[in-house]
DNA sequence: TCAGTGGTTCTAAAATTTTGGAATTAGCGA
DNA sequence: TCGCTAATTCCAAAATTTTAGAACCACTGA
């Protein structure tokens, strides 16, 4: 299989799953595109390596990458990478 | 989760799969978006109850349905159900 | 009617994914 | 330095998904 074809469906494997699809869509609807595990943890009711496991997914996928300050973690999505294999995600799943 | 989050899970978990990708973007390259059984088993290799199971994901997504003539059965794309989720779908993915 | 083909269903095994407790790492402040 | 908090890693269990053999069903043609 060609490696966009590969690329395509480790996207898909990412978004393939409640909480990460709700994750993307959170990521978009904040301001800077940036959110911290805290505000994560906050929304789903699953434990930190749990949470940690999905971070890894989505940036395994290569839709965020995260930075640290201090003792916090904020997650960033890559926009252009989402749209690249799914154009207007935003539009159609940003409800 | 709203009733749409729940179904894009659902498209998005039956793209997650290279055999089911790579169904789809047949169907999409082929003339009237319709294929028999015989065509994906040659293009994949698989058990027939393996294929079975892929018809009946991307059918319970509602991205197919099937059609039995004879003895042969074929798979129609549904390709505005695919784009209601995934806009372009056929450009960016019908490498 | 019956032999043969195409496909599904049943069942269970193999593989992968999701999850959380325990231990660990990293950074902060006293 | 020490104690505390945030997050990841390690490990194993639970759940889900993928797969195929065996049995079965549906249709065809002789």
């Amino acid at each position: 299989m060609p490696e966009f074809s590969r690329e395509a469906v480790k996207v898909f494997k990412a978004l393939a799953d409640p909480t990460r699809y709700q994750m993307v869509r959170m990521l978009l609807r904040c301001k800077d595109g940036e959110l911290g595990c805290v505000e994560f943890e906050r929304a789903f009711d699953l434990s930190k390596p749990a949470m940690s496991h999905h971070y890894r997914v989505l940036e395994n996928a290569g839709l965020v990458s995260s930075r640290k300050t201090g003792l916090y973690v904020y997650y960033k999505l890559h926009r252009d990478r989402l749209e690249s294999f799914i154009p207007s995600f935003d539009r159609v799943h940003n409800v």
